[in-house]
DNA sequence: AATATTTTCAACCGCAAGCTT
DNA sequence: GAAGCTTGCGGTTGAAAATAT
């Protein structure tokens, strides 16, 4: 089976429709109908590709779509459909007439998952969470038993000791979780572990986070991010970092989401400076990070492009996947700090 | 009022199914 | 049956808008 040619290979149009365009396609499909996507653009006088044409018309132009907030009644379809086909949006649009599957997504995405997580539930299974007890053996695995373990304690009366520990912190924090944290799911999923960790950590010094090295600079460490079961260096693993190290991006702060609040909190500005990932370049001027946040889930970046241009960036969310505590252990960084 | 942070959602992308040649 | 083409789907992105500080 073959694949459609890209759309940005002739100099074809692409982002935000414009009024003119709009128009334009309108007026095609009423007068012949859309026939062909393919052919379509051309025939209409568009400057685009089918896909985009079919697009634009499907999720936004075509009369019968229905606009506006979603009804309570709609919201309990889409829960409803969603336990029982899952992410099949256009099955589920299927059943809400002048909604788009897109429309269903986003709107799933954006206000029914984080809901349902609020609740307590996961929103792929729609049962109660559960993912807190299957992190345990990742958990157990990370928390190393070190010389300072108490040696007349054995191997499984200390596994038993963390396992009672986590027990004890899930707990304490399954109310906060379900009341207050309307954070991605996977997020939670990844950072909890270590927030545990770091938690268990005041109370127990045999536990150590774990540490991440840069591969770059085995001598220092690392930032990183959480990735399945282990660390990966974060200029590997994301966006977010490919920007951080472009010499033509600057940045002007970011901050850390504080898994109580809700809230950013500024804890390091970087500015103006190369980019690398030879942390020793980086500049951090203000404000000092006081403290490190133990429930930080993650990070958002704001990002001014070189020319100093007004149009900022962020990456917030879904791909916060950062444990800024290990920003903080950076050496070469504490040291700029201090 | 200015800036920072978070949320929203239109649009994109890649993949795959189904149809045609 | 193989190759090419079209359409539809679901995941993801990032600019703009909204909200918070």
């Amino acid at each position: 089976m073959g694949r459609s040619p890209c759309c940005d290979e002739n100099g074809l149009k692409k982002g935000p429709w414009t009024t003119e365009e709009d128009q334009k396609l309108i007026q095609h499909i009423q007068k012949h109908g859309h026939g062909s996507w393919r052919a379509l653009p051309k025939l209409a006088g568009l400057n685009r590709c089918g896909k985009s044409c079919r697009l634009r018309w499907t999720n936004y132009l075509r009369p019968d779509i229905k606009r506006g907030k979603f009804s309570q009644e709609e919201e309990q379809t889409i829960l409803h459909l969603h336990s029982i086909l899952g992410n099949k949006w256009s099955a589920i649009a299927t059943h809400l007439p002048g909604r788009t599957d897109n429309e269903i997504k986003n709107f799933w995405n954006t206000h029914l998952k984080k809901k349902l997580i609020q609740m307590g539930f996961d929103p792929m299974t729609h049962q109660p969470r559960t993912e807190l007890v299957s992190t345990l053996p990742y958990l157990l695995a990370l928390a190393p038993i070190t010389d300072t373990m108490d040696h007349n304690q054995s191997l499984d009366e200390h596994a038993l000791g963390l396992k009672l520990q986590y027990l004890s912190y899930l707990l304490q924090t399954s109310n906060s979780l379900s009341t207050n944290n309307s954070y991605d799911q996977n997020v939670i999923t990844n950072i909890e572990p270590f927030t545990m960790l770091s938690s268990l950590k005041e109370n127990n010094p045999v536990i150590e986070l774990p540490q991440l090295h840069n591969n770059n600079n085995p001598n220092s460490f690392s930032h990183g991010i959480i990735a399945g079961s282990g660390y990966q260096p974060l200029h590997q693993q994301s966006n977010m970092l490919s920007d951080f190290l472009d010499p033509q991006v600057s940045f002007s702060s970011h901050s850390c989401l504080n898994n109580e609040q809700g809230q950013g909190t500024n804890y390091a500005i970087i500015s103006q400076g190369d980019h690398t990932n030879d942390s020793s370049n980086w500049i951090i001027t203000s404000p000092a990070p006081s403290p490190i946040l133990p429930n930080s889930t993650g990070i958002s970046i704001t990002i001014n492009p070189g020319d100093a241009s007004s149009s900022t960036s962020s990456y917030g969310g879904g791909i916060s996947s950062y444990w800024p505590e290990l920003f903080f252990e950076d050496p070469i960084i504490m040291n700029q700090l201090s």
